[in-house]
DNA sequence: GGCGCGCTGGTCAGATTGACCACTCTACTC
DNA sequence: GAGTAGAGTGGTCAATCTGACCAGCGCGCC
């Protein structure tokens, strides 16, 4: 298993300012910085190489693809048929994410939709999936935290 | 409540293509998608400043600042008491998001952690938060489906 | 028919980049 | 102490890109 790269203070320093301006040029970062611009682009190279940033599109936020309401569907699943049931999520636009987290919840599932009613329609694709015994769907009422890690970069 | 604009095809294959290369120039854009590189431009622009774009740095991996576990923290709050306790989670760098779903459990929290040790640490920080009433957390042992949207922009 | 919007293709000065180089500093090994 | 490797700085230069602006065209709306 490869281990993943850990970010030092420089690496942070630039994540921080990409934040401010995500297509700012790397001699614009170096100014911001203090940098050699070498050093930026360097670091930029080894970051985007390195798998500690998710692709591009994950800023993407769903509702700007019509999907304005999301959910958690927690699911079990039948213990000889895992790998059917994530081949099959995997298939379903609307899934965003899948967890396995420990206890009795065999997977947790973040799911948009574009209405209620859809969300009652993916819940029913998620819940014939292969392998998929039973399903549960929360539905999100508010964002209260938008999803971030800036306060652990500024750290 | 200010809408959230809505992407069009253009912008969707726009962002498709900034997944293979999430600094390549406007210009390299263009070329690739068969644009006029002041469409490219434009489109940027106002995907930018539009809001349909989260942050630069939600596309860090946790893990690369050291974070390598992940939890789900369910809370009960004192209905009287939320503002306090999102203002308290918000100072807390592990909180990565914060959802309210309809139900019973009042906030759902994503947090990280360094190692189990120190999740007990993040959890006895949230359950400590002002208004906070009861937790329950469970870690994350595996990302089944990593976060994506990709799916949604190609359909 | 007129108007507004968005796109294309264009220009041009200024800025940036990619690739390379030499030098310096630091940390590590022997 | 000497030698080595890695990383950063400051530099060069041709190629590329960008920002700002422009004219023309097509489409949708009134």
């Amino acid at each position: 298993m490869i281990r993943t790269q850990q970010l030092d203070a420089t690496d942070r320093r630039i994540l921080l300012a990409l934040d401010e301006d995500p297509r700012a040029p790397i001699m614009v970062l170096a100014q911001r910085l203090g940098l050699a611009r070498g050093t930026v682009q360097s670091r930029l190279e080894r970051m985007a190489a390195s798998g500690v940033l998710r692709g591009h599109s994950t800023r993407v936020q769903p509702e700007s693809l019509g999907r304005g309401v999301t959910a958690e569907v927690s699911a079990e699943l039948d213990q000889s048929r895992i790998d059917d049931a994530v081949a099959a999520l995997r298939g379903i636009p609307e899934v965003l994410e899948c967890l396995a987290p420990a206890g009795d919840t065999d997977l947790l599932i973040r799911v948009v939709a574009t209405s209620p009613d859809d969300l009652y329609r993916v819940s029913e694709e998620i819940r014939l999936c292969p392998g998929i015994r039973r399903t549960s769907t929360r539905m999100i009422l508010r964002t209260v935290i938008p999803y971030r890690t800036t306060a652990l970069l500024a750290e």
